[in-house]
DNA sequence: ATGACAATCAGAGATTGA
């Protein structure tokens, strides 16, 4: 079973790069990010058409999370537990029922900057709300996953230029130890249980020729449970479509699993 | 040091992103 993320930034600007992709790597599961619109607004048909499942966790204009499956989906929660006054839509959750069931979490990590200040303050809070979803999740001793943009870069290696995001709310010391924090209770970066070394980015700038220059860092990540990262067989990043017309800044994330 | 680029809503330019 495949299952994607991608941050698409904006369903309504990606309407044709995002079926193809869907085309092209038929995944089972796709987490999207950054849909940019209300839940009305989400052209659930197109992706009907083909097969998926559809459904939507949206907001106006800013954030906005979605889950694509081609197997039935059970179990649905939208929103991160732990604030009742947070409006943002950023985490939506669901059971994929297949060979195996597994929980994933789809989930939009708040950016944090400008550092310091109120916006890096809700990142942190959030974290720290990631972190108990987390934890509930391993006690279930369950498979089950979290992926989406966690705009983290988890390590130097994971930057083109580790130097000039030091001090930046997806780098800063401070950012990595939340980050810690929760891969340290048990879970498994898919990425770096498959891949080894510097060169592999998630997100490129659409300013300054970031691309062309491959000025990258990763901040897509998938974290898995034990009983998820046993079935793991694969996780790659579909680098190349950044190259295409009208790209996302982030490209697509995805693994096999052996479920 | 700054801006660069793109998307949204709106119908210009501010806001947000990373």
């Amino acid at each position: 079973m495949k299952i994607a993320t991608f941050n698409i930034n904006g369903i309504k600007a990606r309407i044709n790069a995002l079926p193809d992709w869907l085309c092209e790597r038929a995944p089972d599961v796709a987490l999207l990010q950054e849909i940019k619109t209300v839940d009305e607004g989400f052209p659930r048909e197109i992706f009907e058409d083909m097969g998926y499942n559809v459904e939507v966790h949206g907001q106006k204009s800013f954030n906005g999370v979605a889950i694509l499956s081609k197997l039935p989906l059970e179990d649905v929660q939208r929103g991160l537990p732990g604030d009742e006054d947070d409006d943002h839509a950023r985490w939506i959750e669901a059971t994929v029922v297949g060979e195996k069931p597994i929980r994933v979490c789809g989930l939009y990590l708040p950016n944090g900057n400008p550092v310091p200040g109120p916006k890096y303050d809700y990142k942190l809070a959030w974290m720290d709300r990631l972190y108990h979803r987390a934890k509930d999740l391993l006690a279930a001793e369950e498979p089950a996953l979290m992926a989406g943009d966690y705009n983290i870069i988890p390590q130097p290696e994971d930057a083109a230029h580790p130097d000039k995001w030091r001090e930046d709310a997806l780098f800063r010391l401070e950012s990595r130890t939340a980050w810690r924090r929760v891969v340290n209770l048990g879970l498994t970066d898919a990425f770096r249980a498959i891949n080894q070394g510097p060169d592999h980015y998630s997100f490129w700038d659409y300013q300054a020729g970031a691309w062309n220059k491959n000025d990258g860092i990763r901040i897509d990540h998938f974290l898995m449970t034990p009983q998820c990262a046993d079935l793991l067989l694969d996780c790659q990043i579909d680098a190349e479509i950044r190259g295409r017309e009208k790209p996302s800044d982030h490209v697509p994330v995805w693994v096999d699993l052996a479920a």
